[in-house]
DNA sequence: TTATATTACTTAATATATTAAATAAATCAA
DNA sequence: TTGATTTATTTAATATATTAAGTAATATAA
């Protein structure tokens, strides 16, 4: 009879969870905010990209194209970013952060490093530097042979 | 101007990205045994548990409670699962595996090894055990003070 | 024992994920 | 330069995520 490695040695399983732990703590936070995970996705990549098309927002952001179609109506509406096209290439869209989207951004940037720092407190911060370089790494490795 | 860490520096959209690097590599695999990935999830929580009420598979396949009724209806229509009320507390659904879904999770376990031990070998073995070491501590750390 | 609270799950509503197909603009080959 | 291909995005369809509200069974307190 075949078995799989327990669940609890599976790299997909443990990084779900670990995931999961840390949105645990950010996500009360950004719903007092009115954001959903995405939409802060979003924004972020948004404010430290004056203009970005939407294919690389779509990479930075880790949402796919057709989710960020309706996130960025979605957030167009509520006023935060604006599009439009791109003259060079009219196929393209471009995306910006509006005035209201940047004080959004600068509302909530103080609360997540907050929340950041006491993430850094509880996992010491020589172990959290350690971690980030491992799924860097791991990212790497994984990355380069699609 | 406040402003947040570099988007490489952050844990949570590292842990997406790894999360979505190893799915990446799963996925394909899955779909083509007609799988999604919460469907695999429920179905390798069973493999390991006879009977298992629904709150605990919840729990174990990190899958939310009103996701997880969606799922179930979804693998019982096709077989794979079969639900029944606890005689003891009539609230609690008790979920078992099928015989169908015990041949699925059969076939399924040996494609998933290969492709698991296809990341050891570009990870390293030494790395990848770190790097499970090093989630299991954050999931420790964060998830003991809810 | 009965009114209240809690527990376990489901339903509902909105948002996002995933895959496939469609559309329009740009590029390329004959 | 035109017909085929590619690229960038959107639409469509189905599945899952998230939060809130609802329901039924159980437990608890007066």
């Amino acid at each position: 009879m075949a078995k799989l490695r327990n669940i609890n040695r599976s790299l997909p399983m443990q990084l779900l969870q670990a995931r999961e732990s840390t949105m645990f703590l950010f996500r009360p936070m950004l719903r007092q905010f009115g954001l959903t995970d995405q939409q802060w996705r979003v924004i972020r990549v948004l404010a430290t990209n004056k203009q970005i098309e939407a294919f690389e927002l779509s990479q930075q952001s880790m949402i796919l194209p057709p989710s960020l179609t309706r996130i960025l109506k979605n957030l167009e509406e509520k006023g935060f970013v604006k599009r439009s096209t791109d003259i060079g290439d009219q196929r393209k869209v471009l995306v910006s952060l509006s005035a209201r989207g940047q004080k959004k951004y600068q509302q909530v940037v103080p609360a997540s490093e907050k929340i950041y720092r006491s993430i850094e407190r509880k996992l010491g911060k020589r172990d959290l530097t350690e971690l980030l370089n491992q799924l860097i790494n791991l990212n790497n490795s994984l990355e380069n042979q699609n």
